[in-house]
DNA sequence: CATAAAAGATACCGATTAGTATTCTTTACA
DNA sequence: TGTAAAGAATACTAATCGGTATCTTTTATG
């Protein structure tokens, strides 16, 4: 029961990848059996068709890492504002995976998927939501404190920042160097900054 | 000289929309023939390939459109701020072409094809370039007639609303109904206003 | 009207797609 | 250690893909 965990592993792992550079149709099961090593009887044993394996990929790695890179540092957050640039900085201009000419992964499959696959759809809903939400705690845990403005409005501000995430994602890939994210951080910068209160 | 424009325009329309509504790649010569009763000789005729074809979709179609929606208005705006809201409300809530569960087709088709061929992400940049430009002249004209404030950066403040827009078409993807749009709005009118000097 | 070019129709091609059927090998465990 | 089930390999299929070759029809112009 080890060498199979670690084959079907690897599956998810490569299609991550190849669906993250490539697109979820653009992916073809014979171009991951190819990059994997693994034949096309192991990944029919694994997957009753492609379409379980891509929500797998959704659920069994791409919903873990967002979490753990980035709803629980959130959940933790006791400067929201500052928190949630210095994440977008990381993601924009510091992570080595997230290719600026790729975007996000999650908004990618989001944007190809969820008007053709219910099921897609879902599993993707699940996981912006809970980031959502992650973002809306933070930003009321920063009310509280006191840091943040009382009259702002937890659920818009957290749908406004990762909106412009995914949209600067989208314009990155229209550019050769990082130009875009750099004027886009400092937007964000001013933004974030307006939420928090003056005397701090 | 008269049938075959029509012909060619035909085929460049419905492809628009079938691009639109499914994708690039997931839009196959055969489906736009046989939608279009054109048939192959008819389509290579006119087009040498189907990136040809694609790449006259963006040009020819999409352009255009799009000047003549959103460029040409915010050069004429003298209220930045509220036209750029109204030009958001519009494409977001009232537009009957632009469905909710299909995304924005310049955003669409930038995520899938400029990590995949380069003319197709030249031709989407000078669109998207032009648009972002626009909203610059705009902002600036504001600033100079007094609505806006001056220490905003216009390069800055157009790449962030283009970009909340760009993302929030994708989360619109996600549910069947328009709160988050509604809920985007708000946090975006609260933000332009922001842009405006106090005493207007 | 003749004729050449423009425009369109039809049949086909090799490559690739997701998926299946069948067989072989490895592993767990009595 | 024997055996059944889990896991993996191989060879195949029908459908679809973008594109081509070849032929027919329409149109513009002398």
């Amino acid at each position: 029961m080890k060498k199979a965990v670690s084959t079907r592993l690897s599956i998810l792992q490569k299609s991550f990848e190849l669906i993250y550079t490539h697109g979820y149709q653009a992916t073809s099961i014979d171009t991951i059996i190819a990059t994997t090593n693994v034949t096309k009887g192991a990944f029919f044993y694994h997957f009753k068709n492609k379409d379980e394996m891509g929500l797998a990929v959704i659920n069994e790695i791409m919903y873990p890492l967002m979490y753990a890179d980035f709803v629980k540092p959130l959940l933790n957050s006791d400067d929201p504002a500052n928190d949630i640039f210095k994440m977008m900085h990381y993601l924009l201009l510091e992570n080595e995976f997230l290719l600026k000419k790729y975007g996000c992964p999650a908004g990618n499959l989001t944007q190809e998927m969820s008007p053709v696959n219910q099921q897609f759809s879902e599993a993707l809903s699940k996981l912006t939501t809970e980031l959502k939400e992650a973002m809306q705690i933070a930003l009321k845990k920063g009310k509280d404190s006191g840091r943040i403005r009382p009259d702002i409005n937890e659920e818009q501000v957290a749908l406004f920042v990762l909106s412009g995430y995914w949209g600067i994602r989208n314009f990155g890939k229209l550019s050769e160097d990082n130009n875009y994210y750099v004027v886009y951080l400092k937007e964000l910068k001013s933004y974030l900054n307006n939420l928090e209160k003056k005397e701090f």
